[in-house]
DNA sequence: CCCATATAGTTGAATCGTCAACACTTGCTA
DNA sequence: TAGCAAGTGTTGACGATTCAACTATATGGG
């Protein structure tokens, strides 16, 4: 499976072949910040470890989203929807927070919930408080059939990455994760 | 960080509300593997770093894909199998070898790659050594194209990630993506 | 050689996500 | 209090992905 020539199991790149391999020392091509300088590719190490973020990202996403769909009929992202309902008081919560800390667009969000509600797991109501808004509540359905699907998908979370790792790398994965791109859409 | 309110900036969670939060000790409830026992939930600590990294990972791809489609009018995976194409020996890769090594279904490359042959990036070419194979090889356009949207890419990747962890985070990111969901496939 | 099975790739329908346009409410400010 | 920008949410069209067939070639065993 694996020939002389390349390697099998790298992760996605990010530069073209061909590109100059950055120097290990930053900043000789490029040290004026805002300036349209000349381009810093990544190093070595640093290519590589992006591209197994890369890779491991696809592997996780396909494990978890094919366990989820297999063992209840759900997408990861209706999952997500239905944990943060279950979570809110009331197990009620507004669309623009959902959407927001799932970091969904507006639109997705929409659809994904009319899916959810023509199920019968959510509902719509109307916010009180603002005449915009609007509430998605969780059903005792939708709460039955993620208390069913939790244990599958906890195992299977467990399985592919938390006990993979030790305890300290999985908090050095969690600390490394959230300093990253902290809120787009500010 | 947990308060009455609602924390905001907490990412997806894995299992429901009201979920028996888990002993940091672990194996207390299920000590016996491959047997179907009581479901190990996620401690506090498992679970915070699972939801930063859902958050992470949904920002980060967010942020790059929204700046490689602006800035060059291509998807992620678009860009993947490009940098793939340029790469490879005469810029040129088998069908499932690519659907293979990026962790796309073949189905999905197939249309993909039918995309961008459409655009002119790409080109189809039957295989010699097995007639069930195809070729997919990149055309000058395609690798023109990639040239003028790396450096862009590069950047974000920068931005929103290598430039914001020291060294070794993101040498321990790497290291712990890699231990992660090794081939699903198989 | 012939059949069975596995591998490679494509196809089309259904589902899911994005994007731009729209309608409505709120809140500011003049 | 009229007017207007910003915030919320929906809609429909279009694009991308998944899923289940389906074709065709390769491989291995009688």
């Amino acid at each position: 499976m694996r020939e002389t020539s390349r390697s099998q199991e790298s992760g996605p790149a990010v530069m073209p072949a061909g590109a100059p391999a950055a120097e290990d020392v930053p900043g000789t091509t490029e040290d004026v910040p805002g300036t349209a300088g000349e381009v810093r590719w990544l190093t070595a190490e640093q290519q590589a470890s992006w591209r197994a973020y890369l890779l491991g990202v696809a592997r996780l996403t396909e494990a978890l989203s094919r366990e989820l769909d297999d063992d209840a009929g759900l997408s990861l992202s209706e999952y997500e929807i239905l944990v943060r309902l279950s979570e809110a008081p009331e197990r009620t919560a507004r669309m623009s927070e959902l959407a927001h800390s799932l970091v969904h667009s507006r639109s997705r969000l929409t659809h994904t919930v009319s899916r959810l509600e023509k199920r019968g797991l959510v509902e719509r109501r109307s916010c009180a408080a603002d005449g915009r808004g609007v509430n998605a509540a969780m059903t005792d359905e939708g709460y039955a059939l993620l208390v069913a699907a939790a244990p599958g998908h906890v195992r299977a979370v467990r399985e592919h990455l938390v006990d993979v790792l030790t305890p300290e790398q999985l908090a050095a994965l969690g600390e490394a994760m959230a300093l990253v791109a902290p809120d787009v859409t500010g």
